[in-house]
DNA sequence: GTATAAAATTTAACAGTGTAAAGTTTCCTC
DNA sequence: GAGGAAACTTTACACTGTTAAATTTTATAC
């Protein structure tokens, strides 16, 4: 009977089409613009199905946060095996981060509650800073300093401030057309950050 | 006749007392809980009348910003006269806008858009960075890095990313009562920027 | 002091929001 | 086909920003 399966795979479905909506609906209009009802007309549902696929926005707003930060996490791993010089990989991660802010700007609104976007809950922040110990870009970074774990740790914030902030500021601060050409400035702080590591 | 004066002094204190009032639920609530009726409730008086001293709501917050803005432009100049090494200005500077991320959050995060405030006009922005020329700060790093104009003003902006790009990530990912213990990275990043001029 | 004009203020309304409860339809099993 | 569960919609509530119309208060002229 694959009848709980197709109900799965529809329901499956339906909830990334919620997801997808939710972003969509961002991009084009922002998120102060996204709203159930909206989400809703366009997946061709009454507004209370939303419902039975998140708790509340909050934990829909949370969703898309989480997705995005699995998304670096996995492009990280994956330059992980490209780059052996740690200094490398810190720079590719950079533009990483860059072109994810330039492709997918709804997400990182929503991973950083900025233009509108509001999710309360902070669990994924809390995750992100307890996974210190094990954090694919943590074992690079004893290796450039060789400190204590704790000064490590600080050079560790110092870094997610240095890049996530000038990313944030950048696309609050900046209209869109004005942001391919800060690329190199954002690459430089990164470079004399590494350089002032040593 | 003093009564067109009366009445006008009446008329900048509902306006003082709406922008007060305004600052205060967004301290104790957050923005997304700032609304029309509930200032025009704490003012005792009809939402409408509200309009009557800003256009709508959106001014109202741009009048907060502006008034952020305003105030640390205003705490640059004090300290300008009192240090001499434009090193020493820059630390003192890093200071005070931590200070006022801590003791004004709730204006801080209408100055970036940031947990819940959405202040549409970017105008304020256009103004901070087209001062570039005659910034309170801008002379000083011509100090510390002699190179060509183009080269400062993109410090400038790596200096404006760096400092307000920090407060930014860690009001939004960090719990309150951990932001003490993060003012000595702050410094240590402000530092190392300076360091890495020369 | 009263009538009149102007200014100040409020009430009522519109279209929108997130969300819960109740009602309805559709589907699957026996 | 009947019974029951699952899926879905309608309705409702308490909010939101904002405008137009109605009302009250105030100041002036007689």
């Amino acid at each position: 009977m694959g009848i709980l399966e197709r109900r799965e795979r529809l329901r499956k479905q339906v909830r990334t089409d919620i997801l997808k909506t939710a972003r969509d609906i961002a991009r084009e209009e922002g998120w102060q613009a996204v709203s159930i009802r909206k989400i809703a007309e366009v997946i061709e549902y009454s507004p209370p199905i939303l419902y039975e696929y998140f708790d509340n926005k909050d934990k829909l707003l949370e969703t898309i946060r989480n997705e995005g930060f699995t998304y670096l996490h996995e492009e990280l791993q994956k330059i992980k095996t490209l780059y052996r010089s740690p200094e490398k990989l810190f720079i590719e991660f950079a533009q990483i981060q860059w072109r994810f802010m330039l492709e997918q700007t709804e997400v990182f609104q929503v991973m950083f509650n900025i233009e509108g976007a509001l999710c309360q809950s902070k669990q994924a922040y809390q995750i992100e800073f307890a996974m210190l110990n094990n954090h694919p870009i943590w074992e690079d970074l004893v290796q450039i300093r060789q400190r204590s774990a704790e000064t490590v740790s600080k050079t560790f914030y110092e870094w997610w401030c240095l890049t996530y902030g000038f990313l944030m500021v950048s696309i609050v601060t900046q209209p869109r057309q004005n942001l391919p050409s800060l690329e190199p400035i954002f690459m430089e702080s990164v470079r004399r950050f590494l350089r002032g590591l040593v």
